[in-house]
DNA sequence: CAGTGGTCTAGACCACAGC
DNA sequence: CTGTGGTCTAGACCACTGC
């Protein structure tokens, strides 16, 4: 295998800490060490290093060294929109309304703005081989460009729905995950007749300015759908 | 603001990125360009550069250049382990039994492991403000080095009771999220007589080899508990 | 072939830690 | 004061792309 120098010296160094050698809080030697013992210049050793620093592994103190960082065990990664996550996927929705409303407070509060502006509810229900899964209902506040068409909307994930009036990497979201029985709305949507517990996703949009943009809540059949994530 | 070259760099082409002049595909500036732009030489622009690649703006092709990366709506962090998140916290714990099991047939398939192997099981009760909110049960394949010292489990969370026996670094996790009504033990244990729905979170660990170590199950009050994700 | 990014060097000056 | 990491330069050679 050839591979280069500074790949050599991540890939030490992480054998050391994952063997336990190199605990949280040691210190690594330094550049000017690892210079002479890999015959490399400095800047071939600081890019290792700044590998294992972006990867979480170390962390640098100017003056004093490298140390090895503690892990951050409760991070998890998880891939979701509400159409699709990494075990569940939607193969057909629903358009069940696009209106305009106006918010009730609790919404008004949820997106900070006054009673009195108007906001686009679309409800959708969603479904995987032909049973109802889910059931979406979108707030977003009106903004140029928006898609009030209903062949946009039917098929689109929220970030989709909003890229059309704001550019796409400004885009900031939240997920708030929780349980609940199904009202009587609800279990009109899905066919529950039993006793079923319902998942309920919200997602929360906000463009650049940490203004919210729109609110989205879906809600799952409990013994339908299942999120994952993972460590990286 | 004095500021380094390379971060000026990186904050002149997010903005490009973020106003949407330059969008996803489109190439950026060639390293040389680049360069000659900022007076800088090669190896800072080449700095701020994979820092761009690093945060997910950009990605490099050899021979050919930068382009702008597309961005992944669907990717959020989120901070857990079974006594806090971002939203909630236990105060108080109640160990109610640790025995060593023979694991059932769904166990053993989760922990691959055959069913004359055993298994430690741990049982124990979640508080917040006085009330049960959780009711908690880990399965771990015995260890040297194990606690099985009840005083170390009772306010132990997952990691922290395989870290005993294995490097932390070395633990690779995986998160299922889901909902369900709870059984009658269940409700026992957390107090429940109404129609409550029970948010239920899987933990599973596995060493650097990919072989499972542990399974913590944890069966939150749905009315009590959220979880929190959010993009970076 | 010229232009691109990927790796690497052997220096330099700075700010900061700690003695 | 020495040793540390942070920034930066002005070159170099390589492999790859596309004409």
């Amino acid at each position: 295998m050839i591979s280069p120098v500074y790949l050599k010296i991540v890939e030490d160094i992480k054998k050391k800490i994952n063997s336990a050698e190199l605990k949280p809080g040691d210190a690594i030697s330094s550049e000017t060490a690892l210079c002479k013992e890999y015959g490399a210049s400095r800047m071939t050793v600081r890019k290792g290093l700044a590998i294992l620093v972006n990867e979480g592994y170390i962390y640098s103190i100017p003056g004093k060294g490298n140390f090895v960082q503690k892990p951050d065990y409760d991070k998890y990664i998880i891939q979701y929109n509400e159409m699709s996550n990494s075990i569940n996927t939607v193969d057909k929705t629903q358009l069940l309304e696009v209106n305009i409303v106006v918010p009730d407070e609790k919404l008004a509060n949820s997106l900070q703005i006054t009673r009195n502006k108007n906001v686009i509810m679309i409800r959708r229900l969603f479904f995987t081989d032909g049973d109802p899964v889910a059931y979406d209902v979108k707030y977003l506040l009106y903004q140029k460009g928006m898609p009030i068409v209903e062949k946009e909307i039917e098929h689109a994930t929220f970030p989709e729905m909003m890229s059309k009036s704001t550019p796409i990497f400004a885009l900031k979201k939240e997920l708030t995950i929780y349980a609940q029985t199904p009202d009587e709305e609800i279990k009109r949507y899905l066919d529950i007749y039993d006793n079923v517990a319902i998942l309920v996703v919200e997602q929360k949009l906000y463009n650049n300015e940490n203004k919210p943009m729109g609110l989205g809540i879906t809600y799952y059949r409990g013994d339908y759908i299942k999120l994952q994530g993972i460590t990286e």
